[in-house]
DNA sequence: AAGGGTTTGGACTATTCATTCCCTATACTT
DNA sequence: AAGTATAGGGAATGAATAGTCCAAACCCTT
């Protein structure tokens, strides 16, 4: 039998989506990310395809992690509007702590590609359609624990919410501080009661 | 005396940001601006000096006429809330009716390029801020004209719509329909009760 | 220990890119 | 009408690009 595969797919696609998050689609060239995970070329080829292809599945790693991280918060024994003030405060401690991150893959895969590629647009789409599920899910849980009393249904504040959670994404791209962001986290969430 | 200036430096400029804001500054080809433009590579070069002068000068342009339109809504003889609906509803309806406009150009340069160029840092942060300002004021002439009653300073709620614009900015890339982002809109404007 | 399928290194190709340059055409001034 | 400063056409350059390909190194199986 042959010999057998020297390196880790997922490593890869870790460094890839880090690369791909930092320079964009088009700023990220093959080269850069052979030089980064120390692959020969025929190995990422190989493995890959192409770079379009490494990029959709460097796009689909990240939305995989941010999943895991969603549903590890939502195992937590906290009520919804706990999970929720929980979410926004890690994203904003991320986006601070991290500013060589350069915001949020998904964010600048939309505004990079999801015009120009119909398989980005999708996973862009598919982000948004689960995120406004789980917060819908949280906010009902909160009103059934009465600790929210919502007004309107919940799946009327969810688009609210997700949308808020793109702007912080794109204000701490904007110069936003630590103190800006928490600010807007603070009337965000008070515009639910 | 020599031969006048056969073309109009803002007609390019216009041209520019155009298609920086369809494919991104990376995503856009010298070659493919001047089949757009009809200029020669000569006299672009001789007018813009280089790509990135020239995406710069297009995002200022770009500013620009945003600037604009902000100032003649400003002129309006409406109140400070009625300027905030008026304004979020335009966007909405830009948004969703130019879909080829690919979101928003600042929103995409500071996706794609702020971390890597300070210039366009600056520009995108400068935008956020006067922004901002401009909604202070409309805040206050609203709460003196008793149309909101705004618990706490003006200042605490500027940043909270800026960011709910960038976000709809983004969902706008994601598939949001003009539902989703008019339901957002509302919520928005009902957290300032 | 030998064989055989796989990985891998790296040379290679063919584009595409931004930018420079020169020469001619142009149109304004005097 | 002549001179001149500028526009424009387009070839040329050199670097960077994505992707191909083959021979050698490799390691598992038997």
């Amino acid at each position: 039998m042959p010999k057998v595969k020297q390196f880790n797919k997922e490593k890869v696609l870790e460094v890839a989506a880090a690369m791909f998050h930092q320079k964009g689609f088009n700023g990220t060239s093959i080269d850069e990310i052979l030089k980064a995970t120390g692959l020969s070329r025929s190995s990422l080829y190989d493995s890959f395809k192409d770079k379009h292809t490494l990029y959709l599945q460097a796009l689909d790693f990240y939305k995989n992690r941010e999943n895991a991280a969603y549903k590890s918060l939502d195992a937590t024994p906290n009520n919804g509007l706990q999970k929720l003030e929980l979410l926004f405060q890690e994203v904003v401690n991320h986006l601070i702590s991290h500013p060589e991150d350069n915001g949020c893959l998904m964010i600048n895969a939309a505004a990079e590609m999801s015009k120009q590629c119909e398989k980005t647009a999708q996973v862009v789409c598919n982000n948004k359609e689960s995120a406004q599920e789980l917060f819908t899910i949280w906010l009902e849980d909160a009103k059934q624990k009465n600790v929210l009393p919502l007004k309107k249904p919940a799946e009327t504040y969810s688009p609210f919410l997700f949308n808020a959670l793109c702007g912080l994404k794109v204000l701490s791209q904007s110069g936003g501080t630590r103190e800006e962001l928490e600010n807007v986290v603070r009337v965000t969430l008070s515009a639910l009661n």
